[in-house]
RNA sequence: GGCUAAGUGGCAGAGUGGUAAUGCAGCGGCCUGCAAAGCCGUCAACGCCGGUUCGAUUCCGACCUUAGCCUCCA
């Protein structure tokens, strides 16, 4: 099995080879945790939730590191608005979005830092950087030298000429140039603030990816994997890269991978636009699978418009692969090697929409086929999708004795040749969220709040 | 304005130098008292214009359109 990823910083897809044979290492931008995490947030951490998947399966050891960003100006703003600490904003964030990733079984990754708790280190890198001269202090401020930098524009392709030219900001007039970037920034009282060799103050938002990588992995080693949404890979990425290498004789790190973004209606989710989908409301109506599916439905390279018929198609489809799915009987563990398809095709830069077709083909195979039923079982699990499992939304207490008087009710209708009593109950029971299904000798029924 | 991507049937969405998966929807049929579900069958697409090539949807260039980035952003 060899993986292929689609590296940023070459615009080309290219065979994965760790830098130590056996064991890799990842990270991936994680939250700012300053409200509820929204679809957005989900798949950037379901992209490399897979590859995280695809890695353990591949290599003995794996680390993967997801920060955690509890220190930014949006959280003391949150903080100011709903009169609360900071670190009471940032807690509460924290928990919900790892127990929203938890219920999309996006797996943990092995280390989610906090900027709060990495300081020292933060300091320590700035102050790396600053002894071998690429950067600069100015009004308190400890700013990035881009000009210092001779690869600055490496990954997003652009020269500095082209972002000065466009550039509609207006320019501190800290900076010697546009471009350069704060490392480290003075705290005002009201502003959460650690002391530091340049007074009191706060780091700026890209040395804290490069500082936990580093106290991580090891200053003088190179990270195998880095990802994140590709709306990071300027400026955030970029400066990252020029952080790491200049306080570091190694590269920074090999491959770059970003996912697309979540588009709703075709526009980016934004608060002013109120479009914003957040996943506590997902989760509220939908099966966790069914979430899962629709963000895994476009590659993670495309963007991935978001809409109704998005989670109502992978919905329908995760209630077929699960009906059949829970008609297997017999020892799953007696096949072998049942995923090794689904991860061969994942290993081609992770081709999540080849992966569901081949669920499909599995599953128009699994009616006459034991091991192909199998087979389906084991490759959707690998993806994160467990069909056994009976997630039923129980949000809506069903009255189970109702249902089945109802049912009998109509049978006995039916029997007589009532059809008109016999449709107007089962129009009632649909209207419950129960839909049924005739058989030869009886009526079956579900609770399908979806249809 | 600059940069980076993308444009495939009604919708979603893979893929390929020799005319193109899959899912949803539609249509026809089986099944059903009628439905639903399921099954079988079926219609239908490569933005536009050039170039390279025996041959391009696939490679190259221009154009048009869309999105993202250039300011916080997953």
């Amino acid at each position: 099995m060899t993986i292929k990823i689609f590296n940023t910083i070459n615009r080309k897809k290219e065979i994965f080879k760790p830098v130590k044979s056996g064991s890799v290492s990842m990270y991936v931008c994680g939250p700012t945790v300053y409200s509820h995490p929204h679809i957005g947030n989900a798949r950037a951490a379901l992209v490399p939730d897979i590859l995280f998947r695809l890695l353990k399966r591949k290599y003995d050891n794996v680390t993967y590191i997801r920060n955690i960003t509890d220190v930014d100006d949006k959280i003391s703003d949150a903080a100011f608005k709903q009169k609360k600490t900071v670190y009471e904003i940032s807690e509460t964030f924290i928990k919900i979005y790892q127990d929203n990733m938890a219920s999309l079984d996006i797996l943990e990754p092995t280390y989610q830092p906090r900027v709060t708790d990495n300081m020292p280190g933060i300091v320590s890198t700035i102050e790396k950087i600053l002894k071998n001269g690429f950067a600069y202090i100015s009004e308190d401020h400890i700013l990035f030298d881009t000009s210092k930098y001779k690869e600055y524009g490496e990954l997003s392709k652009r020269t500095l000429d082209e972002m000065i030219d466009g550039a509609r900001i207006e320019v501190a007039d800290y900076k010697k140039s546009p471009r350069d970037f704060i490392l480290w920034k003075p705290s005002s009282n009201d502003q959460p603030g650690w002391e530091s060799p340049w007074g009191l103050g706060r780091p700026g938002w890209h040395i804290e990816c490069t500082s936990m990588i580093k106290s991580i992995i090891g200053n003088e080693n190179t990270l195998d994997l880095h990802g994140g949404g590709n709306d990071l890979i300027f400026p955030h990425h970029e400066n990252e890269i020029a952080q790491g290498s200049c306080m570091s004789s190694s590269k920074y790190c090999n491959y770059w991978f970003h996912n697309g973004i979540v588009l709703v209606n075709k526009k980016k989710m934004s608060k002013s636009l109120g479009n914003v989908i957040l996943l506590e409301d997902l989760l509220k109506n939908n099966k966790s699978n069914s979430i899962r599916l629709a963000l895994l439905s476009a590659h993670y390279r495309q963007p991935l418009n978001w809409s109704e018929s998005t989670l109502i198609e992978s919905n329908n489809l995760i209630k077929k692969f699960s009906s059949l799915a829970r008609s297997f009987v017999g020892d799953i563990n007696k096949y072998e090697n049942l995923d090794n398809e689904i991860i061969d095709i994942l290993s081609d830069d992770l081709n999540t929409p080849e992966a569901i077709k081949h669920l499909s083909a599995l599953s128009k195979a699994a009616k006459t086929n034991q091991k192909d039923l199998a087979s389906l079982v084991v490759s959707a699990k690998f993806i994160g999708i467990n069909l056994l499992a009976h997630n039923i939304s129980t949000l809506k207490a069903i009255d189970e004795e109702l249902v089945k008087s109802l049912v009998e009710e109509r049978f006995n209708a039916r029997s007589s040749g009532d059809f008109k009593k016999a449709d107007e109950i089962r129009d009632k029971l649909l209207s419950m969220g129960i839909s049924i299904k005739d058989l030869e000798d009886k009526t079956v029924w579900d609770y399908n709040p979806d249809n």
